[in-house]
DNA sequence: ATTAGCACTCAACAGCGTCGAGTGCTAACA
DNA sequence: TGTTAGCACTCGACGCTGTTGAGTGCTAAT
């Protein structure tokens, strides 16, 4: 037995009610509301064939059938191949950014803010990462006597800053010159790099001891924390709507995964840097999620880093609404992060 | 009739239990568990008279009684003027922190997540705030060619900063003097008169009218934006493990709730300075909160700015714990801000 | 190949009795 | 007069039962 015309015909059609009732869903209602030139005992038989095919599955023998992951992977592997991505609700994602200067947490946290109003999912949004991030230039901001900010500029654009301690006899115009010479001797080098010439630079320039030496701390201390990257989540409260959700014990898990941002970082960051990437149930490989399903996009900086952003929502997703949102709010991602006058990367 | 030290007694029994168990509790409990000497028809006239008074309510005929909202502010008040707050897990807390240099973001982060850990409730905390902050340090830094950094330090040690254009021929060094004599004429000011002066200071200082100008327009749209101050919670999901909120939909509005970040910060940002507040019940003011509490307490800042830590949780909290440890963070906080070789205020 | 008909299954729901925790009242008691 | 024992009553929780309705699978007819 293999698929035919009529057989993908009518699973689209189970598929498409199921996203939208939540409900199993049976052979009469097909025959009624979608595939009208057949009847309830046909659909039957083809529902038969689909369940022994592996794309439905049976809660218990007199319920409907529902979709299967394998299902909605097929559904959105044909979605995908034909293009079909409405392009509605441009305009209306750009109405929600209206501010003009903006930082790079607030441009995340708001397009997470708007995906999850606009899909009524849980959206999730990664700043930028990729390769190393290069140093543009260092800076020491005097603050108040013995005190000043570091402040690092990479082409990440992230802007890493924390008092250190200097010796109360400099002035703004030394904490400027050493700023200089930092940035001279240090432009275009990755934190990692500028790590391992510190103590040379530290032998180099007796005078300045003390702040070489807090910088150096600094920088050892921020190399390895790509970590705390900006993430931004929002509409979690959204999947407690879902029926998929009304057990507690589940909701609370998932509630708790959104939470702890490393992991949650991890799963969405994924698999490399894929325009779109859709996830299904066990294919998120996170056993909470396990009727989950993950869609992803990217955007990217000026400077060749990737963002992600990404829903999560139950697999009975509304596949092609998500995937045309995500669409959207990539290239309006991509285009304000990289036209200055509006944002900064 | 009236309050005497025996229903004093009783009730404060009845609170202790009903805080640890959650469910209605009946004279029998009373009678066998606590209050030994006392049969339980006894305790049920008592109960019945604290029922009277106002203190106990009976959610069905046949079944025990729970505190009410005045019982718990009893209780709460005794517990304060008692000055019963354990001193305990001190040591613990600071185990939590354990990096040192460190932001006032991370700091914020952090203590969310450590006081929800600690009391299994959910954690707010607000980030420091008071008159308005003044200027310190404004410095150009940078970039790229034709783009510089704005970097603006107040006493608030909350750094503002966002891209502006500057005209490509502006080197570092222009830029620094430009910063330096910025500096010297705003520094003391607040944002606001800050604003209000530039418009004399672009007359004078012709030359570097386009830096002046989006100096400016970077101002102009911050001065207004102490709202989005930082504001951080944890352990959101906690609350779902309450029977209180075994209701979807008072969990759903309860975790949106927490989701719109400006209305939470009014909610506990609330009546001004005082170093506690409980809130109980309908005393939040807020309808989605009708069974919760909200206990609070302020941390400062060296330069005289109050932030808050505040804990909500079902009205059958822990108070005296959750004080305790809110009074230990708060102590914590201060302490870290202001000692500038741990963090930065 | 499709359809109509029929027997069968099973979750959801409502009704019913039982159980037990808890109250309120009254009468007896110290 | 305050305390206690006893008893009738209430009411949610729980488990059992029968009914209903949506849905399937099979078979025979078209």
């Amino acid at each position: 037995m293999t698929m035919d015309d009529r057989k993908m015909r009518i699973l689209q059609a189970i598929i498409d009610d199921y996203i939208l009732t939540g409900v199993p869903v049976g052979s009469r209602t097909i025959s009624r509301k979608y595939e009208t030139g057949l009847s309830s005992a046909t659909i039957r038989n083809e529902m038969s064939d689909l369940e022994e095919l592996g794309y439905l599955d049976q809660p218990h023998v007199s319920a409907g059938r529902i979709p299967s992951a394998k299902a909605y992977r097929l559904y959105v592997d044909t979605l995908l191949q034909a293009g079909k991505i409405p392009n509605n609700s441009a305009e209306s994602i750009q109405a929600h950014f209206s501010g003009r200067t903006r930082q790079i947490e607030d441009v995340i946290d708001r397009a997470a803010q708007v995906i999850s109003s606009l899909t009524n999912y849980t959206a999730v949004v990664l700043g930028p990462k990729g390769k190393a991030p290069k140093l543009q230039t260092v800076q020491l901001v005097p603050v108040s006597r013995g005190t000043a900010l570091v402040v690092i500029v990479t082409d990440l654009g992230i802007i890493r800053d924390s008092l250190i301690h200097v010796s109360a006899e400099l002035d703004s115009d030394t904490l400027y010159n050493i700023s200089r010479n930092l940035t001279e001797q240090l432009q275009g080098c990755t934190l990692q790099e500028a790590c391992d010439r510190m103590p040379d630079m530290i032998q180099r320039m007796r005078d300045n001891d003390e702040v070489l030496q807090g910088l150096y701390g600094f920088l050892t201390e921020r190399k390895e924390l790509p970590r705390t990257a900006q993430i931004a989540v929002g509409g979690t409260s959204n999947m407690l709507a879902y029926p998929e959700y009304s057990d507690m014990e589940k909701a609370r898990s998932f509630l708790s995964l959104m939470e702890t941002r490393d992991k949650l970082e991890d799963i969405i960051r994924g698999n490399g840097e894929m325009a779109f990437t859709v996830r299904i149930g066990p294919e998120t490989g996170v056993p909470e999620m396990a009727d989950c399903s993950i869609v992803t996009a990217t955007y990217s900086t000026r400077t060749g880093h990737h963002g992600t952003i990404g829903v999560i929502g139950p697999t009975r997703m509304q596949y092609s609404r998500v995937i045309s949102i995500l669409n959207m709010m990539g290239h309006q991602l991509t285009e304000m992060l990289n036209d200055d006058s509006k944002g900064r990367s």
